[in-house]
DNA sequence: ACTGAAAGGCCGGCCAA
DNA sequence: TTGGCCGGCCTTTCAGT
């Protein structure tokens, strides 16, 4: 059987891979190989694995904001006072793929968005929308202070 | 000349790449090629050029933190109120690294940021180390609504 | 579960346009 | 900047342990 879901225990060997391979989403099988210190085949059976169990997620290359053309990044919380509308917010999402992340979370803010705009007005544009919602706080981001993979404990 | 970091015009070929390159990380260059329509050599030229004027900064594997042992995950904000005191707060996320990202913000808090982890045991050990630093709002994260890649515009 | 070898495919440098 | 060719490396598969 396959046991797509369920967690099995990670050695020190998948540690070490997941690590090198969050690093270096890139690195080639023989890279992976040396880093771990085993064989090619084993390296990428033991990759496979942690692909199939959904451990690893996916593969993706970064791109900085800044340097296509979006000078402002922001926070915005919005408060939801009735009942939860998924929908209204899924919309836009959808509409607005600027808003790059969409946490849901406890406390007076219901949901937590990052957002990144190519100025004012572009950002002015996506919080209309999300006013629309429920009411919002924006915070303009400075600086990113740090962005960490995953540690794997 | 280099010029590594000033922003050229991107024309569509270099959004197609860049899009593809988000979804799949991975991809061959033969793959690119085929998607964007265009030669594996010219595809690699783009793709070099996009590296080293720092458009794509780097390729990494996201995992499920979930997992891998991570049952919360949270967002803290918190406030600073006399001189920004960076030095502590690098030395906080050089200590967890389940502090995932961090981010300098204008508004009431100053900093605002996720974290991840193995229970409420671990949670509290991160945020005691934080509110040494300045006052914090701790929120439970119900769900990732959306995790989104950078568009390009 | 890991190693090693063989075959095929892909990458990365070169030159031509 | 793009396309084509070629040498070398990587991936993949398959025995073997």
């Amino acid at each position: 059987m396959t046991n797509g879901g369920a967690l099995r225990e990670l050695d020190e060997v998948d540690h070490a891979l997941l690590e090198a391979v969050q690093r270096d989403g890139r690195a080639t099988l023989s890279d992976l190989a040396a880093t771990i210190r085993l064989g090619v085949s084993a390296t990428r059976a033991r990759l496979q694995t942690l692909e199939r169990q959904g451990i690893i997620t996916s593969y993706a290359a970064h791109i900085d904001p800044e340097r296509v053309g979006y000078a402002l990044r922001a926070v915005v919380r919005m408060r939801v006072n009735g009942p939860l509308l998924d929908s209204q917010v899924t919309a836009v999402l959808e509409k607005r793929p600027q808003i790059v992340r969409c946490l849901r979370v406890t406390g007076e803010s219901c949901y937590m968005m990052e957002v990144v705009a190519t100025g004012m007005r572009d950002l002015e544009e996506i919080t209309d929308d999300l006013a629309q919602i429920g009411p919002i706080t924006t915070d303009l981001v400075y600086e990113v202070v740090a962005d960490k993979p995953t540690p794997v404990p």
